[in-house]
DNA sequence: CACATTTGACACCCGATCGTATCAGATCGT
DNA sequence: ACGATCTGATACGATCGGGTGTCAAATGTG
C-alpha cells in the first residue's frame, strides 16, 4: 500500500497493476487449460506470466482465487458473445447462438477443457455450477416451451443438450470426429431440434 | 518378497494380499469419488482403508496407479452389468441397458463423479478415453445405423448422448432435477429415441 | 544531483508429503 | 517352546511448494 502512486513507464499505478493481473489471468488460462488446475503451482504461473511471486500475491491470495478469476473471465466473455447470437436467432433459430458458442469454445481447447473438466472439480465447482445455471437459463430463453411438457423434463433436456455440447467439443478436440467446425455446428443444430421437438 | 508364504488368520498369503488390495481400491473409490483424485494423498487412502503405508506400496507404486485400478474396476463392472441389458433389448429397445447403466451410475454419486469428472483429467484421462470409446462402441451395438447417414455424424450423436447421460447424472445428484430415477430413465429413453430418429 | 519508490531476482523458513526404515508384538511352523 | 515371519505403528531423511523477506538496480520526483 504505497502512499504516493507514481507513474512508471508512462502508465499509472493502477494500470500497471491491472496489466499484471491480466498477464496472470492469461497465464492461468494457458496452464489451467492444458495441465489442469490441480497440477499448477504459483511458481508455474509466475514463470508463464514472466512475473515474480510478489505480483501474484499483489493480485490473488491463492491459486484457487486466480482460477476463479480465469473461469469468470472466460465464461463472462462467452456469455457476452452469445447474447447477440440469441437476439439474432429471434428466440426461434438456435444456429447463430450455437455458432458463436461453438466457435468460442471449439476454437480454443483450453476453454473447452476449463468448461468441461476443470469447472466441475475443487474450488471451481461452484463457478462451474453457476455457469451451467446460466446456460440452462439461456436455453429457456430461446427455446419456447412445448405447452404440455413437464418443467422438470424440460430442465433435463436442457442439461442433456449442455452435456452433449461439452462432450462433442471434447471428442472433436481429441480428433475422433472427422468433421469440420461447420459440420459440427450443423449436426448440433439438428440435435437441438431433435431435443426440442 | 517372503520366500515362504504362510497361512495367517486362516487365509493364504495371496488371499490376504488381494483383500488388502481390494480395501485400498474401496478406499480409493470413496475418496477419489468425493474429494477428487488430485486432493487425495497416500496417507488419506491408508487411513480410509485402515491399513498402513507398507501395504499401499505392496500393491501400488503411486496414487495414480491406484486411481487407474479403481477406474478400471468401476468401468469393468459397469460394462459387465450393461451387456445383459443390451442383449435383453435385442438391439432395438435401449431401456433395459439404460436402466442398468443409470441405476449403476446414478445410484452412486462417487461413480458418477469418477466417470464424469475424474476420468478426464491427469493420469486417468487415457482410461476415461478408453471408456468413452467402449461406450460409443456399445452405442453402435444396439443402435442400428440409418442407412443414409454419415458415419462421422453418427459418432457425433453417440458422443452427444454420452455427454447427455453424464451431465444429467451430475445435475440429478446436485438435486436440480426434481425427478425420480425412473422418471429420469423414461426421459432419457425419449432423448435416445429423439437422437436416433 | 539527492531521494523515494518500483521492480525483479533471489534467499529463506516452514509445513506437508513421499518413500523407506525400524521395532515390538502377534501368529504360525516345527 | 522356540524361531521365523507377518503385522501395524511409528520414526526418519529428503524433497517440494507456499509464503515472506532482503537487496541491488532501475525509474521517476523535487
Amino acid at each position: 500500500m504505497p502512499e504516493t502512486a507514481r507513474v512508471y513507464g508512462g502508465v499509472t499505478a493502477t494500470e500497471r497493476r491491472d496489466e499484471r493481473r491480466q498477464k496472470l489471468i492469461d497465464a492461468g488460462l494457458e496452464l489451467f487449460g492444458t495441465r489442469g488446475v490441480a497440477a499448477v503451482g504459483i511458481v508455474d504461473i509466475c514463470a508463464e506470466a514472466k512475473l515474480t511471486k510478489r505480483y501474484f500475491y499483489e493480485n490473488f491470495a491463492s491459486i484457487d482465487e486466480l482460477a476463479a478469476a480465469v473461469f469468470q473471465q472466460v465464461t463472462d466473455r462467452l456469455v457476452e458473445q452469445v447474447i447477440p447470437g440469441i437476439i439474432a436467432g429471434g428466440g426461434q433459430d438456435p444456429r447463430p447462438a450455437l455458432t458463436v458458442y461453438l466457435r468460442g469454445a471449439l476454437s480454443d481447447p483450453r476453454v473447452a477443457r476449463l468448461l468441461a473438466v476443470e469447472g466441475r472439480t475443487g474450488a471451481l465447482a461452484p463457478y462451474g455450477d453457476g455457469f451451467a445455471t446460466r446456460a440452462v437459463e439461456l436455453w429457456f430463453e430461446f427455446s419456447p416451451a412445448p405447452e404440455g411438457s413437464d418443467d422438470a423434463a424440460l430442465r433435463l433436456r436442457a442439461y442433456a443438450f449442455a452435456g452433449a455440447l461439452t462432450q462433442v467439443g471434447l471428442a472433436w478436440h481429441e480428433g475422433v470426429l472427422d468433421l469440420s467446425v461447420d459440420q459440427v455446428i450443423d449436426e448440433l443444430v439438428d440435435v437441438f431440434h431433435a431435443l426440442t421437438a
